[in-house]
DNA sequence: CGACTAGTTGAGCCGATTCAACCCCAGTGG
DNA sequence: CCACTGGGGTTGAATCGGCTCAACTAGTCG
């Protein structure tokens, strides 16, 4: 079992992609978080169908969300980086819809979900926050179902770059020399609901018309302006986020 | 102007859908309503890029959410019925992300977002509701993901019936003689990602093949189990869910 | 040295698209 | 009363974007 980050001392509160909490709540956080867990790339946080009564925030790492049918056809509803929450929506039934996979080496602080309810009664702002983490991976997930139900390969690949580039961005990921994607093109092809070797030849095209490089997993926004132009991307005006 | 339904007596809160409130909640949230609005079937209940700061439950009536590009091409991300909630995602950023449209004449309570915070401070069980709601509404959206991505025109088809017909259903909109479906094949054309051509294809192939009939707009599922095993659809577990 | 993972590329095919008619029916207005 | 119009649905034909199949490279690990 790996240390135990304090609360307090969170490195996420430090990057001012995340809003204020007072004293008192991240005190409470701080004693809602039973324990902090650590997966290697490629580990199953949550297995489909698994019922965990847990809740998890994901501290450093990648990690992303899926289903598949029993065929074994995948889809990957989104991607998680640091700050995500995860685990709301297994509250609701028995079982666990979708699962949780770890693509780089991911450490998450993990929350008791029957402590969820004393959450909402003592700290109802966090209860607020909850809610607007809920709130946005939707939007998130509504944005991917756009892009898999009406732009092309080549909108999609462009979509997702964006939109991962500046969320990660947004979290301190990226740096000067571009941001490091630990994603397969299996992965892409899974999240945009493209064929493998469709994903590698659109992918190259776009390599090609000078839109963007991605060299050993960095990955380089060189025109940003033709590849808005070309996902039809619209920025959200970027405003604090709650961490829990 | 229409009448405005006193929450003691929604009449939502009949059929057993929905959990129960304490007499303390339902007047907390009748005196959060502001009023009630009445569309006419079409009418425009968000626009895309609107900044209405309100929170809707739709109290009778079908509608849906989607969103376009600026060239046109639509998407729908979810089916609205009686008892959903609508415009959380409108409170994290500036503008609406999506529109809202009436499928048929409907009526929704109104409630200012002002209030949304008093909500969580003075009855953290409803702040809680409201993110079962949340989260619920993700999973549905997840769930179209998973079709548009990875499900054939067919299997796509039979899922979104089924599932509307599960979810009208229990809310009390199926009887005996079927369920009544408002939708065009354009809408689910849009739903699913797919042409109206095909669509209207497909739609006529797998009636013919007995898996359904839709006459003037009554849905019957004929062959049920033959429809579950070509969607790969899975039944979560109903369980009563909160109402706001 | 296999064995395995990730990526690349060509060839052929097919599901879904686009284009183009056409039908039916309910308004609506001369 | 009927012609006109527009929305929704239906159908065939041709096309194409993305799929499957298949083969091959490079790197990594035991």
């Amino acid at each position: 079992m790996s240390s135990h980050t304090p609360c307090r001392r969170c490195p996420l509160r430090d990057n001012g992609a995340f809003s204020a909490n007072t004293e008192a709540e991240i005190d409470f956080i701080q004693q809602m978080k039973k324990r902090q867990i650590k997966f290697d790339a490629g580990g199953a946080i949550l297995r489909e169908g698994d019922d965990r009564k847990e809740l998890y925030t994901l501290l450093s790492g990648w990690a992303f969300r899926y289903r598949s049918l029993s065929d074994g056809r995948r889809q990957i509803f989104n991607f998680l980086l640091p700050g995500d929450f995860v685990g709301l929506q297994h509250q609701l039934g028995q079982s666990h819809p979708h699962g949780v996979e770890a693509l780089t080496e991911a450490t998450l602080c993990v929350f008791p979900s029957e402590r969820l309810w004393d959450l909402y009664r003592t700290h109802p702002a966090l209860g607020f926050d909850i809610t607007w983490l809920s709130a946005n991976e939707e939007l998130i997930v509504d944005e991917n179902l756009l892009s898999v139900g009406r732009r092309s390969a080549a909108e999609r690949i462009a979509m997702l770059l964006i939109h991962l580039y500046k969320r990660a961005e947004r979290v301190g990921l990226a740096g000067p020399d571009g941001l490091h994607l630990p994603l397969t093109q299996q992965h892409i092809a899974d999240a945009l609901g493209l064929s493998l070797v469709h994903t590698n030849k659109t992918l190259k095209r776009l390599q090609a018309a000078g839109l963007y490089t991605l060299n050993e997993g960095r990955l380089k926004l060189v025109n940003p302006a033709a590849m808005a132009r070309l996902a039809d991307y619209y920025a959200l005006p970027l405003r604090a986020r709650p961490l829990i």
